[in-house]
Order: C-alpha cells, then sequence, then structure tokens
DNA sequence: ATACAGAGTATTGAATAATAATACTCTTCT
DNA sequence: AGAAGAGTATTATTATTCAATACTCTGTAT
C-alpha cells in the first residue's frame, strides 16, 4: 500500500520571516548554534535521499558543507550532548534519544494540542481510523498529534511528518481560512511538486481547492500524498477565529469508497474539530 | 484518574558517559553550541516545576544561568532558526513546532521503532488498550513510539516522555536483562524518587523486583507512577540478545483488576514483544 | 604479508566571531 | 508623572571558535 516517489517532505526554510527580529548576520545571531543544528538537520536529508540511517564524518562535511574539522567539533559536542549516537566500530554517527526531548517540550506547551487529544481519542474509535492533528511550519504542514490505527507506511505515522501544505487536506483548509494575504505569501512560497500522478498542482486548481474548502468548511484529498488515500481535514479555529490548525483522518481505497468517506468520515472530522475549537 | 506530585521527569545527565569522547573542556567542545541547548532545556523544567508554558527573557536568562546578552542572542538565534516563538505582544518566548523535526529524525532512524510499530497497532486493538515502546537513556526510559487509547493525563500519552527506569515497569524489564556492570551503574547513578505513595523506591527491593522481572519475563507495576494504573512490561531483545527496548501497555484499575492484567495484557505484552525481537 | 589510501583523531597558532558591558528605549505599575 | 523593570541595540575586547596540519588507525588491494 501507498507510494510516494521518494518525495522530498519540503524543509527548507523554516524562517519566520522575521517580525522585525534580528536576522542571520546581526551580532545577535550566533553562528556556531546554527551550524549544529545543520548536522542534525542533515540526518534527515540523507534518510529522504540517500536512504541512509546514519553517515561518516565526511559524509555529514560534505552534506552540512562544513570543513573536516567544523564536522569533527560539532559531532563530538552533539555527541556528548546526547543528541547523536557514535558507533565506536562502524564510527558513524546516527540521531540519538536525546533528540526525542524536544518534540515533548513543544507539544507539552501546545494548548491546542492538549484539549485536542482525548477528543482525537475518541474520534480514532468511532471507525477505527488514524486520526491527526496538523499545524502550518513555513509553507508545510506539520502533524503534531497522531492516533495510528491503519498500518499505514511508517514514516505515514510519525509526529513531525511535513508535507507541503498546497496539497495536504490539513494544509488546505489552514490555508483555505487564512487571512488572503498570508495565504498568497504561502502559496507564493510552494514549490508545486507531485508526490503521486493524482496531486493537484496547477495553482489555479489549488486555489479553487482551497476555495471550496472554505465554502464547504472541509477538504477531500484523493490520493494526493499517497495513493489510495482518502484524507479528509476541517479546521480548527481559535477564540479569535484564527486557522491555527487542522483535524485529519485518512482512511484508504478500496476498504472506504468516497461515498462512505463523506457520509462518515466528513462528520466526524467537522464535528471533532469543532468540539476542540469550542474549547480553545 | 492519575496522580504524580509534580513528579519532575528525571532529565539531568543525559551524558553517555563517554567512550573515549571528547569531554566537555575539549577544544573540539563547542561551548556555543551546549548554552542553544541549554536554552531549549530550560522550557521543559519550567513546564516541570512552575507551571509555565511560555518564559520571558529574564526567566530564561535566570533558569539557563546565562546572563541577559547570552539570553537575549541565544533566544535571538532560536527565535530565527524556527526552534522558538516569540510573542510579539508579550515579548515571551515558547517552543516552535519545528522541534519537532527531531523527533520525527531521530524515530525514522530507529530500526526498532519501525519494525515495533505496525505490531503495536495492532497490539492496541485487541483490547483497545494503549501500547508504549520505550527505551534507555541515562537512568531514565523515555517513551518513543505511542499508540494511545485510554484518555490517560496529557504527558503520559505524549512521545518523549522520560520517566525513571527504576520505577517504571518499562525500565524494570530492561535493566533485568542488561548485563550486571551496566544494570549497577545505572542504578547507581538513580536517584529513588517516589511518584505516588506505592512506588518502591528501597533498593533492595528494587533490586527484588527487577531480579523477578528477569525470572518471569515481564514486570507490571502497580500504581508505581501513576496511581491506579497497573504497567505491564516485556522486553525486547535485538539479534545479539541485548536488550534494547521494552513494550509497554498500561491499564487503568478499577476497569481491569490484577487478574485479568496478568491473563489478558501480560501474554499480549509478551507475544508483541517477542514478535518484535524476532524481527530484529 | 605489506603497502597504500582513505578516514578519523589530536594539536596548535591565529583571528574571527562570540562575548559582556553599557547605554538606550519601551512598558507597566504606583 | 515618575520610577522601576524589562527588553533592545551597540561596542570594544578577548576568549573561543576555527582551519590547517600532522598523526594514527582501519581496511583493502596487491
Amino acid at each position: 500500500m501507498a507510494q510516494d516517489p521518494q518525495a522530498k517532505d519540503s524543509h527548507a526554510a523554516l524562517d519566520p520571516q522575521g517580525k522585525g527580529v534580528t536576522n542571520r548576520s546581526d551580532t545577535l545571531f550566533v553562528g556556531s548554534l546554527e551550524k549544529g543544528f545543520r548536522v542534525l538537520r542533515v540526518f534527515r536529508q540523507a534518510q529522504r535521499d540517500l536512504g541512509l540511517r546514519d553517515l561518516s564524518l565526511t559524509e555529514i562535511a560534505k552534506l552540512a558543507e562544513l570543513d573536516k574539522s567544523a564536522a569533527q567539533r560539532f559531532t563530538n559536542t552533539l555527541v556528548t550532548l546526547g543528541y547523536l549516537n557514535k558507533n565506536p566500530r562502524t564510527r558513524r554517527y546516527s540521531p540519538a534519544i536525546g533528540l526525542a526531548d524536544f518534540y515533548y517540550t513543544y507539544i507539552l506547551s501546545n494548548r491546542i494540542a492538549e484539549i485536542a487529544m482525548p477528543r482525537m481519542i475518541e474520534a480514532s474509535k468511532k471507525f477505527d481510523t488514524t486520526v491527526n492533528l496538523c499545524e502550518l511550519s513555513g509553507s508545510d504542514i506539520v502533524y503534531t498529534i497522531r492516533i495510528p490505527h491503519e498500518k499505514a507506511r511508517y514514516e505515514a505515522t510519525v509526529p513531525g511528518r511535513r508535507v507541503p501544505a498546497f496539497c495536504a487536506a490539513g494544509g488546505v483548509v489552514i490555508l483555505a481560512n487564512l487571512p488572503a494575504v498570508e495565504r498568497d505569501q504561502i502559496l507564493a512560497d510552494s514549490s508545486f511538486r507531485a508526490y503521486t500522478d493524482h496531486t493537484i498542482t496547477d495553482p489555479p486548481a489549488v486555489r479553487t481547492r482551497i476555495d471550496t474548502a472554505r465554502e464547504k468548511g472541509f477538504d477531500i484529498g484523493e490520493s494526493q500524498i499517497i495513493i489510495h488515500e482518502l484524507s479528509t481535514a476541517a479546521p480548527v479555529f481559535n477564540s479569535e477565529g484564527r486557522a491555527v490548525a487542522a483535524l485529519q483522518i485518512p482512511v484508504y481505497q478500496p476498504d472506504w469508497t468516497l461515498e462512505r468517506t463523506w457520509e462518515k468520515i466528513v462528520p466526524l472530522a467537522i464535528e471533532t474539530a469543532r468540539a476542540i475549537s469550542y474549547s480553545l
């Protein structure tokens, strides 16, 4: 099941276009810190593009665009801090368990996730489906909470996954309910790359999809990222009426038809999203 | 349900007692990188101890033991990189979605988690229970994969959570199957703090519990970390026979009695852990 | 077996880039 | 309205990061 032609999760610029914030060349920008993070990021890239679970020093240096000495210093530091493992036999580096701390820190600071969690668990039991929460990050969405039920492809079940907002149902419903300027900016920053043969990448078609999602209050993506996946999403609003997240429920053909999805899943997604919104 | 007297997740030294690896004072240790991470870690501590979801610059400076200038530089850098949010109104900082990337990176590099995931999903459906995978990190265990079913306390459902190995069922079964020297070292590093009135903290009693777990091949903790929780765990071994993880299933009294847990949950945990082990 | 290439590790002087002090501005509370 | 506290911007100083280099190890090929 499921196919996705080594589709790179978009990633690139997390940079939250500085609200008067300092930029990369300021004296207040600590370059060493960025280099350290660059080393960590390289592992995600290597996984995606090369299918590698670990990396040698020279590979890290190459991918992170650091010289050998710098790579040496940063890997050593990261190992000492518990964020990278070093296999003493192979001398290769891999991500370490310490990295999980950051996700925990983020999620625990996230009121939306906290409020959503019990409702998502409940919703997932209704039809034994996966239920996800996602939010916007640059022009991607990131899955923050996942209640997995289907045995989908591994990456598709892990929180922290990034996919382009324009083609993911969760992204579409968030974009649909954002102020126009923000939406336009994000679409301008998006590269409309296809994940499957069915991915809607034509900009006018993408806009139509978004407009429809705004009118109807939900979106269904058919094989947009994973083939045979019907991805239903509804927006979550905070108390100021801003679309801050999306509740997304994927189901798979042929177990689920489009009709049954409309009938059962759409109302569940909308209702759950609404319940979360009311509590925010 | 559930109580836990503001029990600090232990955290402290991630430091994987350097295997000939450089230490903190080497020229190969980049201090700026550590300071940056110290700022991020402070948020977890603040959550735990102060219940704060966001922090002011001065609070960060105090907690991270940095002067105001340093705090300023590091927060600015982290905001630019997308790892902290800054609320322009309140000027307070909070963890940002970018942090979720690291968990994803780690989990995708983790063969055990990948193999465990589908079996855990299956197992969770058997009795509609939560199923977790955890591994050792210093003297803690960290939950790496969680399939939540019960509406337990929020923190208890989030991957990345840390609890002391000595009192968590998952920790006990891992410790039980580690080489004696390693086990002794970890116990020596542990601070036997109680989470509940029922937590077994007496060192000889802890050792007895561990020995029993080794003999029987599983452990059940009764209200060890959360009251009314019956926590069942079984060890996962890699192909060299090393205990690399634990499969843990929590159920709650009075829905579940100790007897039914023995009868239903223990075999499920053991069987699932074994199935994972065979595939490693 | 031996030699060679490639990769990883350790050391060091140089200077860049991080630092800490300080002055300035804004906010908030009395 | 004024004062205190917090956040921001700027600067000279020097400690810390840096990159070059030499050394050691590992594994492969001859």
